[in-house]
DNA sequence: AATAAATTTTAGATTTGTCTAAATTTTATT
DNA sequence: AATAAAATTTAGACAAATCTAAAATTTATT
């Protein structure tokens, strides 16, 4: 069977809405699809009719396996084409979430598999978000911020919290990427802001807005 | 402006339809969109209305210049697509054309020109069709069967004549691909079959049907 | 030129996904 | 526990793209 783009927009909303609450309400529905609440319950009811939801009426929505099933597909191809208007079209980080939200609907197994080939099975799209498998499995690494971490440990940034121009051009600035090894020096607490060592490099400030927004995981010392 | 896939796929069979009668008739629009001349007579009647064609009440359709741009545009993408799919991803010849009908609907100019750029401005596809420029430039060269060509002249593969597996498969048998050279030695009343010497090696005798599907063009000889 | 055949258009319906406004149910507040 | 507020659903409507059946127009044939 075959999903219409509306259906798999819901049903990608749900997968990621799912995350922070397991029963997803209307209204949040609503809020993240940029429609109107009456328009949620309508096609949630389609959706239950296909047996890719669980849905009560005014409690909520959440997926059953097959629903589960079918968002981490869709977020495969996003998260791939991501990767590959990035690293092989030269994207800028912040240009790709629109495209990538229209080429997530074209739908053809054995694209998405030689794509999948051609850029070398990777494992994490531009933003550090797990690409789903061709069985839908996500690999795990740790995405802790870095604002919390402990002093004079060895860091890697995993992933960034969001995927706005500004933050894109902070980062080029500071040269940093995903991969890229820093250890916090020392925390003000005049206005949160910390110091790093950047690639073991000399020492530069970054604010307490951009150390949480900033996402890593703890490097083991040999 | 924005338009509907299904007003895209209208101008561009129009496009197609244009080559062989000036004036496109409601019958084969219908024909080739594989949907009821009520349906179309409708949909005509839209493009009307949003300036893409001229259309005259039971005498038909035909682009206007900004029918025509936006039929170039399309068709660029499509090219483009099926070239990317070919080499970069393996694709087959014949597994193209259903995923590049998905992919041309895809809007961002950002992707199309650096999809262009990063396959190095390719000039046409891999049937041999002409890839319009960003301007809707077609580059222009011969494509006459080979059927109809003088012998002992040096005659390049240009074109094919269909996209079927079993066409790939035959190609594939006798090493020909777009761009291969070869000369027509002596030609078989019987059946129409033909004699050619591909590449310089030895001869082989091919089928009237298979070199009316071949297309080629005269190389001078130096 | 009259009539038959083919083509095309119109009229009215259907499906998908959406909307607004009103009604219902749940949750929060007094 | 009663009532107000918030959330959700229902009812009825609309636009896009399609359909079938009937009417209109053009083309072909006698």
């Amino acid at each position: 069977m075959q999903y219409t783009i509306a259906e798999e927009n819901y049903i990608k909303s749900v997968y990621h809405l799912q995350q922070q609450s397991a029963l997803v309400a209307t209204n949040h529905l609503a809020e993240a699809l940029q429609t109107q609440p009456a328009s949620v319950t309508d096609m949630v009811k389609k959706l239950t009719n296909k047996k890719l939801v669980h849905y009560e009426r005014y409690k909520g929505v959440r997926l059953n396996a097959a629903g589960k099933r079918l968002a981490l597909q869709i977020i495969r191809k996003h998260r791939l084409w991501e990767y590959f208007l990035v690293n092989t079209l030269e994207f800028g980080w912040d240009e790709v979430h629109e495209v990538a939200e229209q080429l997530e609907h074209v739908s053809s197994t054995k694209l998405i598999e030689q794509l999948d080939r051609f850029l070398g099975y990777p494992r994490f799209d531009p933003h550090g978000d797990p690409i789903p498998d061709k069985q839908g499995k996500l690999a795990y690494q740790q995405r802790l911020p870095l604002l919390d971490q402990p002093q004079q440990k060895l860091l890697e940034i995993t992933a960034v919290g969001d995927e706005s121009p500004a933050l894109l051009e902070m980062l080029a600035h500071h040269q940093i990427q995903l991969g890229t090894r820093l250890c916090i020096l020392r925390s003000f607490n005049f206005d949160g802001s910390i110091e790093i060592s950047v690639a073991n490099q000399k020492p530069v400030t970054i604010s307490h807005h951009l150390a949480k927004t900033l996402l890593v995981k703890l490097i083991e010392h040999d």
